[in-house]
Order: structure tokens, then C-alpha cells, then sequence
DNA sequence: CTTTTAACACCTAGGTGTAAAATT
DNA sequence: AATTTTACACCTAGGTGTTAAAAG
């Protein structure tokens, strides 16, 4: 029952694709550590508050609706990822991806390269091979069930067009501003495909991330 | 632009299949003969109006969202196609089935084997083999961009849950009745796979249609 | 005390037949 | 004259933060 969708979402854009190959893209959500977290108002800062052992759980994969589709056709648009939703429920059968709350995440964003050997129809876990790995630091961010902190919400105010029954008309726009160590990211993010068969992991210090108005 | 909902939709059961064995499930229409009709109002039916050339035509597939599925997922539910959309734009890029309105045309269900020697992730028209197609005489229909009687119009705003605006309270249930001739059918129709290599074509002859309350 | 749940008003997004206008 | 398009009010369906109640 209690679902909802990230916000902002992820957005990418691909390039070094080869053209007529297809591809799936996917994302997950994989832990950022095995901490639990409280937010120290006084301070504005998340504080390390227990442990968690995340270490059984295989985080959920999300595939992106327009998968499969020519690595042409991925360059060519923005991929966004507005429709992943997430929950705290464990025993959630809808397939959303699973988190729990006050603990610290980072999406991962997957393409997977399509291979008449395996099944990828319905992906329910990463293939061995043919898979590149995208994680961007500025992605990283803290769940909550109720909002701890005020600019998040008045980000996702201004920003979320859902929300638009809370806007105060006569505020002012950029809330973006001084936002950056809380909440710092702008997608879409870039996947650089040019360093393919490289190092799989990071591909933030290889790519440049492009600006955008965000969600 | 102009484009809407088939209503009622399409539903069918299926029995028959390889529980462990994956199978797309795909709908398509055709036309049921070259003729252009009109309605004549005083007598309440359809008569010939003029030829047409449907040679040149290949008719779209609409793959049903759940694909692809084991035989025993689809077998345990009952199959709905209430999301496909007709239009009568030839340049239609959505994807839409492409109709020519005042014509008479027939649904298709075809249920596809998935056989890793070919790629079914997204099929664009159907496979030689492995593909069984079931069509049911009672679907018929005729394309209007106008309602031409005024019973269809009864039947869709009192079982469309869309159309609810248009109900008059106090009217009778029980609008299906007497409605026979002109729009005959009750999904879920059944497609029995125990005839499975046997004619492809007609499997109403073979298969009991199973009443419903329909949309 | 902290955290989670559920009901709510207020939105976006999109599926209806209608009626008037436009097209053929 | 027949058919198609368009704008519209009225729905369904579902995504928001808020708030009060519930749970721990």
C-alpha cells in the first residue's frame, strides 16, 4: 500500500552505443552503507544512529519500459526513469524496489547489452555478462517516511508537478539554490559508453554530467 | 489525435497451454470482407455501401502487456486487452491498430510460443511457426467514428466505467439484452489449446465461449 | 519519544459521449 | 447530405504533501 515515486527521478542520457545493437537499461538501489541514520535538526546533518545488515537482500531490478530498444534509438532521447517507485514494505509483490527507511542509497543505472544466448525478456536479476554499471555520487540520498528537512520539500513542491496543489504562487523560483549538499544532482546524468570495457564501476569521473532544469 | 479505446474489450480464457513453457499474447484485427457500409437508420441495419482495397494493408499487433508469460500465469487469469486503441489515422506512429471507419472488421488473438531462436522482444509482425490464432465470430464489428444506433451508445455508457458521467440513475439495468444481433458477445471467449495442432483458424468451433458481465 | 500509517484535499493524466463546427 | 474533427464537461485512475492517529 504505501508506494511512492522517486523523486527526482533519474535521467541519463547514453553515448558510445553501438547503433544497431539492442540493449536493455535498467536501475536499481544498492546501499551505501550498513547504517541507520537520524537527522539532527540543530545541525541539519544525518547522524549515524545503528547498523543494518543489508547483506541478504538482492536489490530489485526496475527495467526501463522502453527496453528492448536499438542503442540508436537510447542515444537519441533523455532516459528517464520517472515511474520507479519505491517502498518500505519487504513482502511487496508488485515488484517495486524494496528500501528501508533512514538509511542511505545511490541508484545504479545498468545496460545490458541483448544476447540470443539468454532469456532477458524478463530480467529479474543482472546477467553475468554484457552488462555496464553507471552510479553517480551526487545520486546518493537518505529515505525517510516523513521529510526532515524543509528545502526537500520545498524542492519537490516547485519541482514535482503532482504537488502543485501546495505551491505558494508568490514565492520565488530557483529553490534549487544552496540546495547542493543536501540534495545536489541535476539529471540527466551522462553514460559515456566510449570507455566500454573499462572499469565498470564509477562512471561519474569518466563522463560529464549535463545540467538541466531537473525532474 | 483521434484515437480511443476498444470497447468492450476483448477477454478470453485459456486453457490448454504448457505450464512451464513462455508465450506472448497478441491481438490484431482484420477486416472481415472489401465492403464500405452505411447504416441504414429506418430499417436499423448495415448495408453495402461501396468497395474497398484492404490487399495492401499488414494490420498492427498489439502485444499484451503481461508478455511474456508461462502458460500456467495466463492459464490462472482471465486475459484482458482493454488497452488497445484504434484509430482511423493510416499514419498513426504510436503504434496504434489502424481501422478504416464504416467497415466491418474481426479481432484476432494469437498466442505466440517463445522459441529462443528468434527474437520476440519485440515483435512487429507474426512469427511462421509456434504462433496458434483464434478468432470468434460473435467480436465482429463496425467501425463508426459516429454512433450510428443508438443501443451501442446505451451499452457503452452503462458499462464504460469512463462514460459514468452520462448515466441516468433511474434507468433499468439489463441493457444487454435484446442487443444480440448488433453487438452479440460476452468476454472472457475461450481459447482451448487442447486442439493445439490441429486447424488454426476458428477455434470458437472447438471452444465454449464462457459468459460474463462483460467491459 | 521517534517513526509509520491512513485519510484527505488537491493536483496530473487520460478515457467518455456530446454537440457544434469543419470537412468531404 | 454524410462523415469527421474539435472543444468540452464529467468521469476514472493515480501521484502529491499534509495532518492526525497509530505504532513502536
Amino acid at each position: 500500500c504505501a508506494r511512492r515515486r522517486m523523486f527526482p527521478s533519474v535521467r541519463v542520457k547514453v553515448k558510445g552505443l553501438e547503433p544497431l545493437q539492442q540493449y536493455y537499461i535498467a536501475i536499481d538501489v544498492v546501499p551505501v552503507d550498513s547504517k541507520r541514520y537520524r537527522y539532527v535538526y540543530h545541525s541539519s546533518q544525518w547522524m549515524v544512529a545503528g547498523n543494518t545488515d543489508h547483506s541478504c537482500i538482492t536489490p530489485r531490478l526496475y527495467i526501463h519500459p522502453d527496453s528492448p530498444c536499438s542503442g540508436e534509438t537510447w542515444m537519441r532521447q533523455i532516459i528517464s526513469f520517472d515511474r520507479v517507485k519505491l517502498t518500505n514494505n519487504e513482502m511487496d509483490d508488485k515488484g517495486h524496489i524494496i528500501l528501508q527507511s533512514m538509511h542511505k542509497y545511490k541508484p545504479r543505472v545498468h545496460v545490458i547489452a541483448q544476447d540470443s544466448r539468454f532469456d532477458l525478456a524478463q530480467i529479474q536479476s543482472l546477467p553475468a555478462e554484457g552488462v555496464q554499471t553507471f552510479s553517480f555520487q551526487e545520486t546518493e540520498f537518505t529515505t525517510v517516511t516523513a521529510y526532515q528537512n524543509q528545502q526537500i520539500t520545498k524542492l519537490k513542491i516547485d519541482r514535482n508537478p503532482f504537488a502543485k496543489g501546495f505551491r505558494d504562487p508568490g514565492r520565488n523560483r530557483g529553490v534549487l539554490d544552496g540546495l547542493l549538499e543536501t540534495y545536489p544532482w541535476r539529471p540527466p546524468l551522462a553514460l559515456d559508453f566510449k570507455a566500454f570495457g573499462a572499469d565498470s564501476q564509477g562512471g561519474s569521473s569518466s563522463s560529464s554530467p549535463v545540467a538541466s532544469s531537473g525532474g
